[in-house]
DNA sequence: GCAAAAGTGTTTCAGTTACACCCATGA
DNA sequence: TCATGGGTGTAACTGAAACACTTTTGC
């Protein structure tokens, strides 16, 4: 029962962060600079302090990676085995972060030999955070099926090609295109500019821009978008 | 970065526990016999020792509280704030469980003063323990809109009006019963038996149980049973 | 003029909802 | 016999899926 002897436990966190870049999602990782497990990738990480709350802690932690402020960032699970740290006992309280690549890019931290890799191709990380990778990616899966969470990874103008190899990444599937583009411009969350992206086409593609009163209306909605159950599985 | 100076902290399990009893929806809670809050009532919690994993502490704590094995617990949520314990930092882990509660009658823990209360009406509890108590409720409506869980809370041997009712508490909604059972009935979970459970009306109601092989071959894939947009608002 | 990607509509089908009456029984 | 809860069927509708051709433009 509680107040008896209680022990005291190394709490640290790792933050799981995906980007966007227009076409591929991508996984931020950094190379562990000190041993054990020296120069191996990893998740970025650092330990709770005892003035700071577990959420100030892992914005705290991403900011010093990334520079960003107000990145979009959620805890995902806390991962307790004894000895998952080879070093201490130390349990890690798992945050996934959404943000796009390119609003990030001028601000590379390269105090941390940080690297995107893309989302199909990571490299083998220390601990046990390839499984908090592998969870990340299931509840990113969920959450983005239920609610607009995705425009978080968007640049402000984006293109309708390029929100959807989004989705395909995510579900690692191709959806239609005239289903997706009709079932997300039902939303009514999307509106149309007059210019176009040129980057992908000769014919270029309109942009569009997320209608920001109508998202926050709806954040709290679910946003039935995409998902048939196969994409769902094993969650 | 890591490997500087690691403070300790203390990390507590906290779990949520609901019940059904075959017509109401209930929560499991503890009177707290010690200093501060003495007497209030609260969660059953306890603290992570240093040679257990997360999830065995949660485990150790549901049952001496229970005194039940195989029970279904998931981890729902660590909560961090800095002040949430008024006695110490401590960061705590929330589990949730689902019992069904005639299961748990007979070795009813009173060592622990532990009492059922209807879903509907569940005293203020310590710390930041109603907080808890609302995720839990949030994430068992999500969880059991896309997953069979909540068998997890029925005996054996249930009848429709039964499971119904457990729906409606959830969801906190009246679904209709011709829908329902339909739709209940065409995932093929259920077996029919000859039995009726005559305590609820005159006319008695058949019994069912689950089918486990079908259960078991489909609990890693979606059941999309119930739920409109409405129910899983604000998840 | 052709290659490459963008954009657009219709039909079919399945699943969901709404809805009302009869049945069995104990008191 | 009547009050109570259990059990069942149909019609209308809505949303999802499948599917192929035209447009634009840089080269």
């Amino acid at each position: 029962m509680k107040n008896k002897a209680a022990p005291h436990i190394t709490v640290a966190i790792d933050c799981i962060v995906f980007g966007f870049d227009g076409s591929d999602l991508k996984l931020l990782l950094v190379k562990r600079g000190f041993n054990p497990e020296m120069n191996k990738w990893s998740l970025m990480g650092g330990f709770v302090n005892e003035d700071e709350s577990v959420d100030d802690a892992s914005t705290r932690i991403l900011n010093k990676l990334t520079g960003l402020h107000g990145v979009y960032l959620e805890q995902l699970h806390t991962f307790g085995a004894v000895k998952r740290d080879t070093t201490e006992r130390t349990i890690s309280i798992a945050y996934f972060a959404l943000i796009d690549i390119a609003k990030y890019k001028q601000q590379l931290s390269h105090d941390y030999h940080a690297e995107w890799f893309p989302i199909k191709n990571v490299p083998s990380l220390i601990f046990d955070h390839d499984a908090m990778v592998e969870e990340a990616k299931k509840r990113l899966q969920y959450k983005a099926a239920l609610h607009p969470i995705v425009f978080e990874l968007l640049p402000e103008k984006f293109t309708l090609p390029q929100i959807q190899s989004m989705y395909d990444a995510i579900y690692e599937v191709n959806f239609d295109k005239r289903n997706f583009s009709r079932k997300l411009l039902s939303t009514g969350l999307l509106i149309k500019l007059n210019e176009k992206d040129k980057a992908g086409s000769k014919k270029g593609a309109f942009y569009y821009m997320l209608d920001k009163e109508k998202y926050n209306e709806n954040l709290y909605k679910i946003f039935s978008l995409i998902i048939t159950p196969d994409h769902l599985q094993f969650l």
